[in-house]
DNA sequence: GCTTGACCCTGACGCTACGTCAACCCTCCA
DNA sequence: TGGAGGGTTGACGTAGCGTCAGGGTCAAGC
């Protein structure tokens, strides 16, 4: 007669997890010895070793009892039912260390490469630290929404970077950025070069939106981000409509 | 300004998700409106898609605070141990895929093929259902203690198993174990052919047993098994003790 | 003004397979 | 006779939420 340390040894599990199949139903509790002990005979464990067997290949607990009893038919179909949610988890974790891979630094944790690519582009021609995570966070709502546009935006984005006045616009906002004085004329200044920009855009033929892109939210968000961050964008969204555009991001003609 | 559902519909989770994140500390609670509703800004947005961006990719969330302020060194150390733990993860579920793939059916669920493949032997030659689930029984017990052993051990089986007198008394014990009654003579024709092959083997040379087939414990739950199995097992011990064995599994030699 | 359905709130339990106290009892050995 | 090393029950903790229960709120249609 075994109590239950000497029958959990020979199984290899602990104690606890004797009286866990106990408590759950799946091994019966034994007889009492005139102590209050747990008795053990060698059917028991042959059982708990059973279910040791069964439990370290992944089958669920609550399943093994009905495992044990089942006929070959049900036996194999259980089997298949489990193999196949293993292979599942198994595909889910490989997926999960692709995606760890790449979380190699910065923001490339939170965004895909072609924006970080971007962002690094942007501080090279001058964008400050500050601009940038505001950059990067706009970025970050807008991925979010519509993550296969990506490549195709970023694409677009490099390209107008080649307008130096787009980069000269980057720049104010950095310097007025970096400090916390309301200079007007420089947010007249950023108002002039971000109207001049839509201005020539508009002329050149609105693009036409496709029918995803009419979720408004992203940049309801975008400009909530860029007011949250600064306290002079209600001004400069002031100056931008005297202008004949209204909103931060996305404008829209107006007036 | 957002609700609750609305953002985290936005960053593609559930509303107890984001609430959870409030629990534990990982996504600030913001402002309440009249009502007591949350109220989200554009941030609050960005930190949450932020954080389900890294538990996407398998960081648990109690790391997950941390690694968005980490610099580049510490990330990628943090980087590196989530993957090792991962790459542990699926290896387990390798193996588990593995062994399941071996629970084909019955008896091989619990026992390594070379013992379900004597055990089919001794059906071939006739030994009985009941006999037979005894058997398994007791080598479920002898291969949970010496699993590496198994295979020679299962050789030496199958070589005995040429002996005709061996069939010969699996056979009694098969036609014994079908009845209930308690039929005198039969058992001591068990006795006499076991006594039989033991004093054969004993003449041959007893095998010396090496230092790890010391543990009485696994032969012990065997002859318990079998006494569990049958309430005729202790007259047998008795015939056999007057044949100079005692036990029923690894009998030694007395008187 | 009233209903209705879709939200929101807090609080609490459930899930898996045990680990880990706490507070106490039993046995064995020097 | 005392202490070490078993055993007993009961309860909470783990991760990441799902899912009630029992309320209050909002917007819209009648």
């Amino acid at each position: 007669m075994l109590t239950i340390g000497q029958l959990a040894a020979y199984a290899g599990v602990t104690v606890r997890t004797v009286r866990h199949y106990h408590q759950i139903g799946l091994l019966p509790e034994p007889e009492r010895d005139a102590s209050g002990y747990r008795r053990y005979g060698a059917s028991a464990a042959v059982a708990l070793i059973k279910i040791r067997t069964v439990a370290d290949a992944g089958v669920p607990l609550s399943q093994i009892g009905l495992m044990l009893q089942a006929d070959a038919a049900a036996l194999a179909e259980a089997v298949e039912k489990i193999d196949s949610d293993l292979r599942e988890e198994i595909e889910r974790l490989e997926l999960s260390r692709k995606r760890i891979a790449q979380l190699a630094a910065g923001d490339a944790l939170v965004l895909p490469p072609e924006v970080t690519c971007y962002l690094d582009r942007l501080r090279e021609v001058g964008v400050s630290q500050r601009i940038l995570e505001g950059e990067r966070d706009g970025w970050i709502l807008l991925a979010a929404r519509w993550p296969e546009h990506m490549p195709a935006v970023m694409a677009d984005k490099f390209a107008e970077l080649e307008d130096p006045q787009l980069v000269r616009l980057y720049r104010v906002l950095s310097e007025v950025g970096d400090s916390d004085a309301a200079d007007e004329s420089r947010l007249e200044e950023i108002a002039d070069l971000m109207a001049g920009l839509l201005d020539r855009a508009y002329a050149a033929g609105e693009p036409d939106l496709g029918e995803e892109w009419q979720d408004e939210m992203p940049f309801d968000l975008m400009n909530n981000l860029a007011a949250e961050a600064d306290p002079r964008m209600p001004r400069i969204v002031e100056l931008m409509r005297k202008r004949g555009w209204d909103g931060w991001t996305r404008l829209k003609r107006v007036d």
